[in-house]
DNA sequence: GGCACTCTATGAACAGCGTTCAAAATTGAT
DNA sequence: ATCAATTTTGAACGCTGTTCATAGAGTGCC
């Protein structure tokens, strides 16, 4: 009777995201996890490698999510009829912040997370849900007629998500809690009018001569 | 004789700094810096109220000399003669990502300090070095001539500045290592192309009807 | 049932952490 | 030299992640 060792491992994933959420990375406790799960805190070292296989867990629990949010966010477009590049890509944005938002723990402890594991291992699962992302934003691009080979348009892509991505994690540094969510949201607007705009005029064949270093 | 106590403190947030840009926020412990300053634990807790403010403080000194190194890089292009807004922005945006280059422990460790900080406390001398670093770029945008009214510019400043932001941690958390500078490079290149490419062509006023929920 | 064997669950124990604070050492004034 | 004030000290406390000998639960076989 009782729990699988599969259900046993979401209950501990659904009990550490809760924890992560409330309390971002430093409220993931091995015997918190035990005692809410109902075992002991050997049994979660028998689920888990450590605390950071957890936490890697929940975390790629959580991409994903976003990426299927992401999608579903496109395919209602798509249903609506709407093909307009800029309006896609801001539904687009609207989704990522609505997910951050959602996540107000969990999400700065994934970008936490991802720093220190990147600067250990190699590419993984993560990088695999992150490219996914791209790929939705580059199939957007491609709609719009930039006149972007593959290569560029691809660019543009991770370029425009790691933007918005920047808009939305330093905003949430900053002043008031009331004004943040005005203050992204405008800038993710500008960002992307300015960046539709600048790929129609062909902004994105201007080099300058400067290198860094 | 020995050191003053202000002397200490710098000895001991410059050995905090180290250990911060070897090991990240996990290695910096109160014995390691007790023991390689030649004081004893508790004496690290005379000069600083805990640990958290000895990163704080490292943190500050971080940004401070990053404010510095970009109001040099504006001041040599200032003596160059160069007036260019694009190539101003694109040495901005290089001093950012050498300063970050050259604290690899350091920097990530600033970012989640300051995330963590942002949802417990309310603004402070962080936030009052970070709009430093808006205004500097706020200050190249009024060179170019936009059309742009000062809130306006004042929030491209800070699109701009994340966007960058945006592509430098992301980039950091990339595949491979070798091709993590270029594309960073590339991804700054193409934002600040289309950037200025979009405001020229007043992509700043072109607003969707769509909003975040 | 009885037995042997495998697998899982357990939680006391260990090493390490940030932090505290009574006691010792040092300093400074008289 | 004496005493008060200040600073330094490091053992001790409570917490952490993690381990592992031990106890227990299941399973197949006779």
């Amino acid at each position: 009777m009782a729990l699988d060792k599969e259900e046993m491992s979401e209950k501990v994933l659904a009990i550490a995201e809760a924890l992560l959420n409330e309390g971002g990375a430093e409220n993931l406790k091995a015997r918190t996890i035990a005692e809410q799960a109902g075992i002991s805190v050997g049994s979660v070292y028998n689920l888990f490698a450590d605390l950071d296989e957890v936490h890697r867990a929940v975390n790629i629990r959580l991409l994903d999510r976003l990426g299927a949010t992401g999608l579903a966010a496109m395919a209602d477009l798509e249903r609506q009829g709407v093909t307009d590049v800029q309006h896609r890509i801001l539904a687009m944005a609207a989704a990522y912040v609505r997910f951050v938002e959602a996540h107000p723990g969990s999400w700065p402890a994934v970008l936490a997370f991802n720093r220190r594991r990147a600067t250990r291992l190699g590419p993984d699962a993560y990088d695999a849900l992150l490219d996914a992302l791209f790929d939705i934003v580059a199939g957007v691009l491609k709609a719009g007629d930039f006149g972007l080979d593959d290569d560029r348009r691809a660019l543009a892509a991770r370029t425009l998500w790691s933007s918005v991505h920047g808009i939305v994690t330093s905003g949430y540094v900053a002043n008031s809690n009331s004004r943040q969510a005005d203050e992204i949201w405008h800038q993710i607007e500008l960002l992307v009018g300015v960046f539709v705009k600048g790929l129609e005029h062909g902004g994105a064949f201007a080099h300058a001569e400067t290198k860094p270093e």
